[in-house]
DNA sequence: TTCCTAGAGTTGATGCGTCAACTCCAGGAA
DNA sequence: TTCCTGGAGTTGACGCATCAACTCTAGGAA
């Protein structure tokens, strides 16, 4: 339904290569990081932040809905990664609820153990590749400038959100007719 | 070998918040410059690089190797991702080698007609999303960082290319050279 | 000519990430 | 008690990303 309200004109030829820098960089850095993580310490950033939620949690041990909440990942996508984890024998889903329900994510042995050691290697690898090169303007900048696109794109998806359940919750009617996936022409 | 010289002490708080911070605005913007892809446009973040290479391209056509080189992707990646695209109808490979061998991938009408809008959508969004929320200070804070970020991270993976190189060559006979064309652009 | 090799491109396996659809259970209304 | 509804978690399908292994071919040495 209306594509929006969209700018008419394009960028102009250094705004898009200030764009491509930034993210270009942005891409380096985080591929970086994933490539240090997989070779010192053999786990994938998912698997690292995961990991670490759990060792920071009191008690060591969540559940599904506190870790997508924590780490503002869907919870599909939490327990896709979670059996993953669990088949690497990372984490144990532990029984809980009154019907035996499994219910409560834990570290083990081998999780606890690559956790503390991947804390290490991480954090010398941000400050490497990422603190260590700021200056302290560079570094003041980029902080207000996270903070500014949190607060605004978060209600931006907040909005998105309310719209699509208006969209598609039942009840009223009207323009089903191009849901998202039209493509394909 | 020897994980490196890893720092043996981690972040501190105030700086895990600024990082975690960072990812997070990223991870955001990222996102929904995707869904506004998808949703305006029905295609997706890896599709539209593509097309918008080709559309840049002299003549429309470009060869794997070539794209892979402008994209800085992987060849794999760019061969599977023409795959989708090809099945999807918005590129084509041509033959053209001698032995008709395929090699020269082109856009189709459709692909053609897709790029278009996808640009206008997609500069909108990065104006919106991005450029119009910087200051000219983070402006010219996030430039300088993104550059000397590509230019530190460049010459990094070019070394642990070449550790790799020598790492899993048997015998050879030492510095096959700089083969990768790096850069891009 | 025949064989060898390096480069170009493809394929398969596997992990990450998203969407939509599903199961299971608890608690409340009929 | 029976049904129904909502929250918690899972599953399947599919696209993106990477690594390793493979095919094909052109071009040069034997």
């Amino acid at each position: 339904m209306i594509p929006a309200m969209v700018e008419t004109h394009t960028l102009e030829p250094e705004e898009w290569e200030f764009w491509d820098t930034h993210v270009r960089a942005q891409r380096l850095l985080t591929r970086e990081l994933d490539r240090g993580l997989q070779r010192d310490c053999g786990i994938s950033k998912a698997e690292f932040s995961v990991l670490v939620s759990l060792w920071r949690a009191p008690g060591r041990e969540m559940r599904v809905g506190e870790l997508s909440e924590s780490l503002d990942w869907e919870k599909s996508r939490v327990s896709h990664q979670l059996t993953r984890m669990e088949n690497r024998g990372f984490v144990e889903r532990t029984r809980c609820g009154a019907g035996g329900r499994r219910t409560g994510i834990g570290l083990t042995a081998k999780g606890r153990r690559a956790v503390q050691s991947a804390i290490l290697v991480h954090a010398g690898n941000i400050r490497r590749y990422f603190l260590d090169s700021l200056t302290p303007e560079q570094t003041a900048a980029i902080r207000a400038w996270s903070e500014q696109t949190i607060d605004h794109l978060d209600h931006v998806e907040r909005v998105e959100r309310v719209d699509h359940v208006e969209r598609t919750e039942p009840g009223h009617d009207e323009a089903t007719g191009e849901t998202a996936d039209d493509d394909v022409t």
